[in-house]
DNA sequence: AATGAATGTGATTGACTTTGACTGATATTG
DNA sequence: CAATATCAGTCAAAGTCAATCACATTCATT
């Protein structure tokens, strides 16, 4: 029988590796009974290391809202890789890049390969990831938010307002014609409001879901920026600002 | 018999070999007892020769610390335990606190109690730790120091610049009577310095083989902060500002 | 040689932890 | 709304643990 310790190791790396996986999955792979898995899992998931979610865990994602059911499900993430990999695309070798908290977003990374882009960040994974990759990263200074372990606050904003960057990447809970891009937490969605500013090139990542959906708190209007995601909504067909990711 | 320093030697080499083993195996490979194999482990355990778990032992997964590793072996979790048990008892309702990049600093996290205080820190790692055990936290902006995941710069020098600390631990590498306090980077030694000088009261966290050492960079006299060390050494006894962790 | 202090060992113990099966509650799907 | 899957909780059995004890060996002192 293995040690629980490795058990637990073996499935952090797993679920890192894969993005999502299921407990059916673990079960087999570890030969070990579900309650076993359910319990490392609730453990993980605790100490912060995964995401559980129904059905499995996902790995750690800054993500904008946990009340958002639809991102606590086990995906698939193909919509999304596809995304990013397009985002990832744009950046080019005298780029400053600011990237947002947020799982699409997460993905982008994956995808970059321009090592002499200097990106920043306000999301702690987001930063770690990056610079464990070999590119050059600031990460924005001030309060952590617990919940996403996403840097925001008076501080924040006062330290990106430092900055100009040359494009960005931005996550979203909502993109609809009159309201523009909304998000569940006023805090985040100022940061985003901010860094927007800053930037020249403006993208919104997002899979399609998100179309026509209102969160709370607006950060920019519908215009403001270009708009990535999977597939264009016959409703938004006429829009030049949407792009659809091959 | 074996030899128990050859048992506790193979102990060692098939931990790291396997990187996990469970006490049974221990037993089989060896020829020895239960009561001798556990006796080996929680020995090897306190040398941090190996991490003790339930069930067996796991080998030692050194983190990217570039200095620190060295110490890591020297001198393992109990004198810096004492010495972070006595520095988080300082801390105050009130307090703003300051806490630095380095190891025996994270060790403080583990014994803070005073949710009311807050706290800024440079390290990424300090930051989540503290914000999961649910303390108010600021993260210190700027750029992300690969080999330590540090922030420290330009921006991160500034950043610190706006705020004034109550209290503040920082780790070393070197006291020394005549050069003072030191460590290996100079970027690093940079933010040390100013955080310093923008805190009310300074503590310089350190295990007594640091005592008489010289780093490449000076970042703060001898006499500018107390020492908190497991055990002051006969060279230094007549100096007031070391205290000695009980 | 005899003594006894110091150390290393293995057996035994009761306390504690982990595990897998089971169960009724809850969520998801068609 | 019914069928199915997933969930958290409880339980007993198995596994693991630290503490203690008795015994053997070593080694310095008498």
């Amino acid at each position: 029988m293995m040690l629980a310790e490795e058990r637990s190791e073996r499935i952090v790396r797993l679920v890192n590796e894969k993005k999502s996986v299921s407990v059916q999955e673990l079960m087999e792979y570890l030969d070990a009974s579900e309650s076993t898995i359910r319990r490392d899992l609730a453990a993980l998931d605790s100490r912060g290391e995964i995401i559980k979610v129904y059905g499995g865990a996902m790995a750690v994602t800054l993500k904008a809202h946990d009340d958002d059911i639809a991102e606590r499900r086990i995906l698939f993430p193909e919509e999304k890789k596809r995304i990013a990999r397009y985002a990832a695309s744009l950046v080019t070798k005298d780029d400053f890049v600011y990237i947002d908290a947020g799982t699409t977003t997460e993905y982008i990374i994956d995808y970059l390969t321009e090592k002499n882009a200097v990106f920043v960040t306000n999301a702690v994974a987001h930063a770690r990831k990056l610079t464990r990759s070999g590119f050059s990263v600031y990460l924005v200074g001030g309060r952590l938010k617990p919940s996403t372990e996403a840097v925001v606050g008076n501080s924040a904003a006062e330290f990106i307002s430092k900055y100009n960057f040359t494009i960005g990447f931005w996550g979203t809970n909502g993109v609809n014609r009159a309201v523009g891009f909304t998000t569940p937490d006023p805090e985040e969605a100022e940061i985003k409001r901010i860094s927007m500013h800053r930037c020249k090139r403006r993208y919104v990542v997002t899979d399609s879901s998100k179309f026509g959906a209102i969160s709370p708190v607006s950060f920019a209007d519908f215009g403001s920026a270009k708009v990535i995601t999977e597939k264009i909504d016959s409703i938004y067909s006429d829009c030049d600002n949407i792009i659809a990711a091959d």
